[in-house]
DNA sequence: TGTACATCAGTGAACGCGCGTTCACTGATGTAC
DNA sequence: TGTACATCAGTGAACGCGCGTTCACTGATGTAC
């Protein structure tokens, strides 16, 4: 279990490599992976069928820590709509600081995940702490399309300002600390139509 | 200038070729376009400095489809809120039917443009047109800040929203008709919000 | 109208590279007795 | 406590592949006289 000839943790350590590469801007492929894990490049494959479901399991590990950045903005605030404005807040400053990784877990590679059950599982996890939330702002008797349908909404406007951040196209906006801030500002335009 | 040795208009169709691999969702390599294009796979640095160079004008292509989608759909209405709402819906509308070409666009590769001035230059033809179409539905008075951030505000909407859907994140919601019908609904949602 | 010649836009061979995956192997580990 | 042995998790060599880019080349084109 020590250090040695077996790792006793490769799987862990092949995903932590992969974060790290990822944080790098450096591309994802399996040998540059099992490379910085200080591995064969042919050890990967007792952990993972190939190289897809590494980064499945990449991406999985991203979803996780979107979700936790998420309930960890809304965490501070009593109000649920306060929550909901700094869980967007979370979202997006997730997104710019894991830029590729965030990238990877919406790339066309992992579009499809039918093979994928884990990604899957993390996908339906960060679902449902949105529509939870969505459900304490819009009260227990709003049905569950309606809830659905206002978690899309506000998913799509924080998470295409994200992207639109992520590619440059939102001018004079690239530090962590603007992007808050215009989300904020976005968020609570849309709740003050709402509110009117 | 007829065919043969010469082909008269390699780059043009360079950038097709390319278009055609997109739509097979095939990768978009220096050396599969040219085969598709009928040409060896050096010809193409005559037409270009390298790879990126022809992924640029690929990309610049797109963005130039992007922004007739978009006002086409609006060209129909009157109302320039129902301009916006038919706007939305074309966006949309062309990120289903242009999968791979839409993330192209916004992909990281073509985060950084500073060296590709002319798909620079598209992307300020699109944002042009966004700002120009929410100008009208503003009135003349409105200050040019004010109007971009409403800009910003129905692109991120409309942008977060093609994204989720190319990335089955909205179950039940594959097929274009679908989309528009779910765009349109979220872009009347915020429209009704902000008449209130 | 013909000819010499520069320029242009192709070709095909070659370069070095990193990739995903497979394979036979071997050292380490854990368990049955 | 020791030993035999199955299983596990690594190694390193090898496979075939497609890639971007460079190069010397050559055929086609257009122009000057």
């Amino acid at each position: 279990m020590e250090d040695g000839y077996h790792h006793g943790a490769l799987r862990e350590a092949l995903v932590g490599a992969a974060l790290e590469l990822l944080r790098e801007e450096q591309p994802l492929s399996l040998r540059a992976v099992a490379r910085r894990a200080g591995v064969s490049h042919a050890a990967p494959y007792h952990h993972f069928a190939d190289r897809r479901a590494l980064v499945g399991a990449v991406a999985r590990e991203g979803l996780r820590g979107l979700r936790s950045a998420v309930l960890a903005g809304a965490e501070g605030e009593e109000d649920p709509g306060r929550q909901l404005l700094a869980a967007g807040v979370g979202y997006v400053r997730f997104a710019l600081e894991n830029r590729p990784l965030f990238r990877l877990m919406f790339s066309a590679e992992l579009a499809n995940r039918e093979d994928l059950p884990e990604l899957r599982e993390a996908h339906r996890e960060l679902r449902s702490a949105l529509l939870e939330m969505a459900g304490r702002r819009l009260g227990p008797d709003t049905e569950a399309d309606e809830v659905g349908f206002w978690v899309l909404r506000g998913w799509s406007s924080v998470h295409g300002l994200a992207n639109l951040i992520l590619d440059n196209q939102v001018p004079g906006v690239t530090t962590v600390e603007e992007a808050e801030r215009l989300t904020r500002r976005m968020l609570l335009a849309g709740e003050r139509a709402m509110a009117r």
